[in-house]
DNA sequence: ATAAAATTTAGCAGATCGGCTAAATAACAC
DNA sequence: GTGTTATTTAGCCGATCTGCTAAATTTTAT
């Protein structure tokens, strides 16, 4: 969940979400004004974190959004409506 | 949302959730292995992100969980489901 | 007034975070 | 094979995090 805590990396899944769940790091890292190796990072750190999965392709490489990790997270929120 | 990062933070919100709520701070310190003041660390850091209210009550002091709060976690990752 | 109980505040120390630049790698184009 | 494109890896550095102990604060009890 500590993922989630960065905002930048909160716009990077939203980002991923809004193009259909794909896209290459190059798209992610132009909408940042951060230099690239910081995009890197988070990305990597979403990867860690099971919510993202990493494909290479060509010399892209596509992350993908996983929605049942970010899953697991609404269900541990969850146990508040009991 | 990176008050939800820590687990030991993550825990004080339910063990709160399941006592209705509201629990002091012996309460909720006497659950864990830590130090009574890094407890105090975490309640004062949920507060401050708005998910806990504090309240004296004579020499203890009382926390209580703001649900709505949460609601707005569970609504941000709504946004993946459309 | 003094002591005990409940809790916070202060402050130190090591670990992790998050930005950066510079250099490395891998695939494609000529 | 040389160069260009896409991206990562390495590593520095200041800031924040998280544990601790010791001391302070506040209320209740004697």
């Amino acid at each position: 969940m500590s993922a989630l805590a960065h905002p930048a990396r909160r716009q990077i899944l939203l980002t991923l979400h809004f193009r259909g769940g794909e896209a290459t790091a190059g798209e992610i890292a132009e909408r940042f004004e951060h230099a690239w190796p910081t995009t890197t990072r988070h990305l990597h750190v979403l990867a860690e974190a099971g919510l993202l999965q990493q494909e290479k392709r060509g010399r892209t490489r596509v992350y993908t959004l996983d929605r049942k990790r970010l899953a697991l997270i609404t269900e541990w929120l969850a146990w508040f409506d009991r």
